[in-house]
DNA sequence: TGCGCAATGTAAAACGTTTAAATAGGGTGA
DNA sequence: TCACCCTATTTAAACGTTTTACATTGCGCA
């Protein structure tokens, strides 16, 4: 049973190829009676344009790639969410590789030679798919400046920087800052820090709103109240103990990651210390596990959704060569749950 | 600046496009002096063969196509991780769709025309994209069976039931069998469970795999302590107090997933019962968060890696009209944890 | 010398569409 | 009646490959 083609169809409908092919893209004004006859035997035959044979000749194939670094890792899947939905409103389809970067075997990320031959051939790999742009998805530890060259596609970054290029990232300094106002807004002035890595950019970004705070709404500074971790909650659960050690530690505790409150707030419970009576946690990322520690942790909820419409619109412009339009970028929103109170002073 | 095709790069080694072919192909033998010849203008102008024009000629376009009920669900992004694996170990590329059911608005489980009206386009899409076969992730709570055509190219599902089609499950039966085993290995013998919606297939399984453990081992049965809960972490939180009110308790629960479990989790530190020391608990799904919570949950481990690559295996037997292997499904794994102990009664 | 055959190469059709250009068949106005 | 235009339609080229069928060459061998 042969596939049937538009040729069938042209055949079965008495007209010639070209009709069928109007009617179905209404490129062109077709009499009407000869458009019903057509659309009846499409209908009958229950007939669908080869896509491909469409693509080859009409150079447009309506597919963007998507590249993530790891799908399973917990900001990608809402990214690519939101690039989907965007997608499915304008009629474009997805080709999705996973890099798979934090289980291949072999890698790390101090590797870069070995990221970019690999990153590298999914790009090649897609471009030989003819996808029309490409929007990577990171998990943030690098600088992916000037590694990846698509062959003049565009291709936009995103979770992830880039400096030169074009990357959709959410606002982190805004992000740490409310996150200080908001414990200000709550009575705290004594204010801890548990950062990442310091030569992570985020890190860095998310200090800036912090010390921005600070001296803002001039609180007290103490460069002992700065604690540097290293994402994991390990070191969350470490610096806590580390800075309720001090002879005068803080009320209140913002940590950089979720992972990272998550072992403090193990420390504290291990130490008798009462969240958020004796001392309030502020997290950043909003896990699907923050929501069920005790206490429920009160984080800041990243934008993801959000950024993947965005990277998605952003390629679209540049894919159809629209101006830059430049965005704002998605903002970050404070999810209040049970680990911030008042300062303990501050309660009768 | 015109793209260059197979012509130039023919031109430029003076030879047919035949060749060109041969060569990157190869499929025919071509003289080692020639084949250099092609090999190094190839090179030269990084020429990559229009994947769109290979697949129009050669009817293969190694694509499958994978839908999604919902990317952000748990299960979705490890079982995506799987078939990504497989698809690029076998040179596929993968054309994704999100049919984001639980976010789409209006949408719900009961409304089974909508659910297919929205599921079929995804599938004509994918035809119409000349996909070679279609992966189907579900979340489970519905039998697909007969919803879905794909115009006889083969699809598969998986983390979902379609009871007359080809599906890839974990074994539940078996699972829920072995959490009683480990339990009856540490000396407990009332054993009691938080079971998810009865008229879902899962807690079927489930069920029997508990009731089949009990009869086999002799222990004690008693109605009472079967609870159905409805898979949300307030049914866990619930029924946990039910079934501690009992005049005559359990010494250990399943349940029959991480969600209710920590719901029963939170249930247990308000009423003071320490867990695992008065109470053991098994949970089910090893969600990310159940590795953080105070005490980290025992819990069953699903193999959604493996069913992602079990699924393309079978997928693409039948691609290429293979015998269909019979293969066992993938087994799910215990991973203890802190949430379970030996009864109080056998501690001195 | 002539023949068959292997090795190597080329020309051109084909894949299923879109679309530019050509054509047919009427009106219309002068 | 003719020149012109408009609409509806068809013809056929093109998109960038693969592949079939055929052509050429050179070699071994009777």
């Amino acid at each position: 049973m042969k596939k049937i083609g538009i040729k069938d169809i042209a055949l079965r409908a008495n007209v010639s190829t070209a009709i069928v092919s109007y009617v179905m893209n209404g490129t062109r004004n077709v009499k009407p009676e000869t458009k019903e006859r057509v659309l009846k035997v499409i209908e009958e035959f229950n007939y669908r344009p080869n896509a491909i044979a469409q693509s080859l000749k009409s150079r447009r194939t309506n597919t963007i790639g998507v590249i993530a670094e790891d799908i399973t890792v917990f900001n990608t899947p809402e990214i690519i969410d939101g690039i989907n939905d965007y997608a499915e409103q304008h009629d474009m389809h997805i080709l999705l590789t996973n890099l798979r970067l934090q289980k291949k075997v072999g890698y790390n990320y101090a590797d870069t030679a070995s990221y970019q031959k690999h990153a590298q051939n999914a790009v090649s790999d897609l471009v030989s798919n003819q996808v029309e742009g490409i929007v990577y998805i990171g998990v943030h530890p690098r600088d992916l400046t000037g590694l990846i060259h698509t062959n003049d596609k565009p291709i936009v970054y995103t979770y992830c920087y880039a400096q030169n290029e074009c990357s959709i990232q959410y606002n982190d300094e805004q992000a740490s800052y409310d996150a200080i106002q908001y414990l200000v807004s709550k009575g705290h002035s004594r204010i801890a820090v548990i950062s990442g890595l310091m030569d992570s950019i985020p890190s860095r970004l998310r200090f800036n709103g912090y010390y921005k705070a600070l001296t803002e709404f001039q609180l007290y500074f103490d460069p002992q109240f700065i604690k540097v971790g290293d994402w994991g909650g390990e070191s969350g659960y470490q610096l806590l103990g580390e800075l309720m050690e001090l002879p005068d530690p803080p009320t209140a505790i913002l940590v950089m990651n979720d992972l990272m409150a998550a072992g403090a707030l193990r420390a504290a419970a291990e130490r008798g210390i009462s969240i958020p009576r004796e001392l309030s946690v502020v997290g950043f990322d909003n896990r699907e596990f923050s929501a069920y520690l005790n206490p429920r942790i009160t984080t800041m909820d990243l934008p993801l959704h959000d950024m993947g419409i965005l990277a998605m619109k952003t390629l679209c412009n540049r894919i159809s060569g629209k101006e830059e339009t430049i965005e704002e970028p998605p903002l970050c929103k404070l999810i209040e749950r049970d680990s911030v109170a008042g300062p303990r002073t501050s309660i009768k």
